[in-house]
DNA sequence: CAATCGTCCTGCGGGC
DNA sequence: TGCCCGCAGGACGATT
């Protein structure tokens, strides 16, 4: 769920809050979130200054001072939810919004205590997530093992990289967008999404695909995570923001999660297929 | 190289 | 009303 434009949300709130503060204490509740004995991974924490939060692909990274870093995978419920040293999560009171999770709570795997009274929490219903504790060389060994392609949004991914990446992979495009090697960052709404507003049937095999069409690939990719990151991000089930928020792109979602609903732009009924063990909605009059 | 399945985990919704 | 089943999904490893 949480993909790039949640995960960009989140690491650029982070880096607002967490700048220059300074870990009083960690407390881990689920030893299995971490990569280290609790009291070493507790131990090695404190009294660390954090320098920012950035994001690679889906992956969250939390900069500390004297090379330390951890490396934060959300998975599908991963939250950090910050909670300022006097009040509670902002929320705003829109029934709308979103339900809020209270803070700790029996989710809560994981929990920073800053020593200016704040604190940060990391909240993960299913346990798929994830904090691995990396010095300056575990964590580029970690990335480098990882094989990321290139980030959607900066330069060095261009059409002209997606076709030749493409062109000859006997496979249908849309799991092909979800390849963190291929492209970093596209999950399973934003595949959907872009490949609506290309208009390419997501069961067509990649090594079909004419220029033109992985050029419009290429653009609804970026025009769509641009747009998302600014909507900071979709809460199609329980992604949030670091202070409860739910993000505003699910809004203008087209086809994910609208089985059998009406197409926007023809009126035809969306179909839902699987592919690769995931679910595609798709309109089969639009995307051909 | 491609396709599929199992694994991790828990809440929720559909069906009866 | 209540219970069971299966779905949801990011990513990796194993198998065919």
């Amino acid at each position: 769920m949480p993909e790039l434009p949640e995960v960009e949300t989140v690491a650029s709130e982070l880096t607002q809050v967490l700048k220059n503060k300074k870990v009083k204490a960690v407390k881990v509740h689920e030893p299995k979130t971490v990569n280290f004995l609790v009291r070493d991974f507790e131990k090695k924490l404190k009294n660390k200054i954090i320098k920012k939060v950035w994001r690679r692909a889906k992956l969250l990274v939390i900069e500390f001072e004297e090379g330390l870093y951890i490396a934060a995978h959300l998975k599908m419920t991963g939250q950090f939810l910050y909670q300022s040293n006097n009040n509670k999560l902002t929320g705003g009171g829109h029934p709308e919004d979103f339900y809020l999770q209270k803070i700790p709570s029996k989710f809560t795997r994981v929990e920073f205590a800053l020593t200016d009274g704040s604190h940060l929490y990391f909240n993960d219903i299913r346990k798929f997530g994830w904090l691995k504790l990396f010095s300056k060389k575990d964590l580029e060994e970690f990335l480098k093992n990882m094989q990321y392609g290139p980030e959607p949004l900066e330069k060095d991914f261009t059409a002209e990289y997606l076709f030749e990446k493409i062109k000859n992979r006997n496979v249908p495009i849309k799991p092909l967008l979800m390849d963190q090697k291929l492209i970093a960052g596209i999950g399973n709404i934003y595949a959907a999404e872009v490949l609506f507003k290309a208009g390419i049937d997501p069961q067509k095999k990649a090594n079909v695909l004419t220029k033109i069409e992985v050029k419009k690939i290429y653009q609804a990719i970026v025009s769509i995570l641009k747009l998302a990151v600014k909507y900071k991000g979709t809460t199609a089930d329980n992604f949030a923001d670091i202070f409860g928020q739910a993000g505003n792109y699910i809004k203008k979602l087209k086809v994910y999660g609208r089985k059998d609903q009406s197409c926007l732009v023809c009126g035809s009924k969306l179909k839902e297929i699987k592919q690769a063990q995931r679910t595609t909605v798709f309109c089969p009059k639009c995307q051909r």
